[in-house]
DNA sequence: GCGAGATTGTGAACGGTTTCACAAATCACG
DNA sequence: CGTGATTTGTGAAACCGTTCACAATCTCGC
């Protein structure tokens, strides 16, 4: 366990063994293999057992993993050990499908606001909460003291409220938005792209890697 | 360009390359080169160059690549050059997000059926479309021949679900929900969870990677 | 037509992640 | 207490994707 700096793709399956973890907890199970754990999340033993190397040591020979603790150690991992307060940024479609999904709970994420741009949502109630001005996110994320932002607007405004999020202390964005954001160095982002893994799905979906070539160079007059 | 298998990742970006090259397009541009288009896609030139060649030569040495041109060809490579059906199951707060997501239509993506189980929601309106019972899927599915499903159900009832649609046709599942999918290989899955994407962002949002060790294997008798 | 300048396509080097394999640790049980 | 069965943690090897660097290709202007 040396001074390593973590893969991205083990913080991602560390999301997934704490989700194997919470439902063998809440079976009553209290110890787990990495074989089992394999099982369960698909992801194999050794891969699991690398995953954790960077951390610590976790787990006993000849035994496994203590449920509740190994959980206890990747929610403080993740920081998912105490509340994590959270700016979401457009009251829409997707603001709204987020603002009620109960499973963010069990991680102790939670939408602590929301603020849109639109004087007629302004006000109104959104969720357990009211739709607040987005002019007013840097004062009321003072209080708050949320690190973590999720950008749920249009593509074309997606980079404003991006510089807003920043200046207002956040230091994480969830971006919804087809469009790559430009923040400083410190400000981690993830996007999310629905259209982009139906892409994948789709050229994989027919399976027949034709190739397209001969088509485009020789294109002619037309292009350039 | 010698047949080699495709990484994911290269599928992934020419996603990201066909929505810079559209918004080029828009703006009347005829030409761009790889160092143009990694200004605005924010991946290296090289990289755009080698992900292309996995599928032929599109570009012409010393002037670029044709935008309408390489649309076409990144179309046809991910299937997007004709329209593709999907069927979605859940009629939820995920599947309303979906249906009115205006952006599919541009990649020729339709959502082409909504099922859900709910007799209360059967029968009704869901953007364009009515509500259908989960149950008549693969009759509907018989007529419409998507080979594309998304399924934004409880995670209880995913791998249900899952079956339903590897049975009605489809080879290419986009899951909400969070579970792992078991699935005949034929079959691709790819998941989308928030959960895991703000995890990862929690993680790097409070940058002290403090080692959390010492806790587990020394917790004593409560464990194992 | 030709030389200067620009840009592509790609083999080779590089770097990072995953897989492998095994020594060390723990437990069960006689 | 010792033996055998089990499982962890981790260095080393294998693998895969990205970056580099440059020959080949094309355009433009003279
Ligand atoms: N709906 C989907 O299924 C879906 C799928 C993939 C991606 N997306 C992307 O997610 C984003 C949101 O989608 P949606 O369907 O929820 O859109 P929406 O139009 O339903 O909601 C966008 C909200 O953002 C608000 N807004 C606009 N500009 C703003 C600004 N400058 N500051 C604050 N608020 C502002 C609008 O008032 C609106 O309430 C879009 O970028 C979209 O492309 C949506
Ligand atoms: N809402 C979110 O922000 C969010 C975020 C991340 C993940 N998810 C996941 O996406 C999935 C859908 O979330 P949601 O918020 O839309 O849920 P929802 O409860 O709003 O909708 C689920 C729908 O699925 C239907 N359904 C249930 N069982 C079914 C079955 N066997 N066959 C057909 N339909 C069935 C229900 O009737 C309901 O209409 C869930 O797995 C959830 O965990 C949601």
């Amino acid at each position: 366990m040396t001074e390593t700096r973590v893969p991205i793709p083990t913080l991602e399956r560390l999301a997934i063994y704490l989700r194997v973890l919470l439902d063998a907890h809440e079976a009553g199970i209290q110890t787990l293999s990495s074989q089992e754990i394999e099982q369960h999340s698909g992801i194999s033993a050794a891969q699991f057992r690398k995953d954790l190397s960077y951390f610590g040591e976790f787990g006993k020979p000849g035994v496994g993993y203590s449920v509740p603790g190994l959980i206890q150690c990747i929610e403080r991992i993740l920081r998912l050990d105490e509340e994590q307060p959270i700016l979401l940024v457009g009251a829409g479609n997707i603001g709204s499908a987020l603002v009620g999904y109960p499973n963010f709970q069990a991680h102790r994420l939670r939408i602590a606001a929301v603020f849109d741009n639109n004087f007629v949502k302004i006000g109104r109630p959104f969720g357990d909460l009211v739709i607040q001005d987005i002019a007013r996110i840097k004062e009321v994320n003072a209080e708050i003291g949320a690190r973590l932002g999720i950008i749920a607007v249009p593509a074309h405004a997606a980079q404003e409220v991006a510089d807003l999020l920043v200046e207002a202390g956040v230091t994480g964005i969830l971006n919804f938005a087809p469009t790559i954001l430009r923040v400083p160095k410190h400000v981690h982002v993830r996007n999310v792209s629905f259209l982009q893994e139906l892409a994948v799905l789709s050229y994989h979906a027919t399976e027949d890697a034709l190739c397209v070539n001969g088509q485009a160079t020789r294109g002619g007059k037309d292009g350039v």
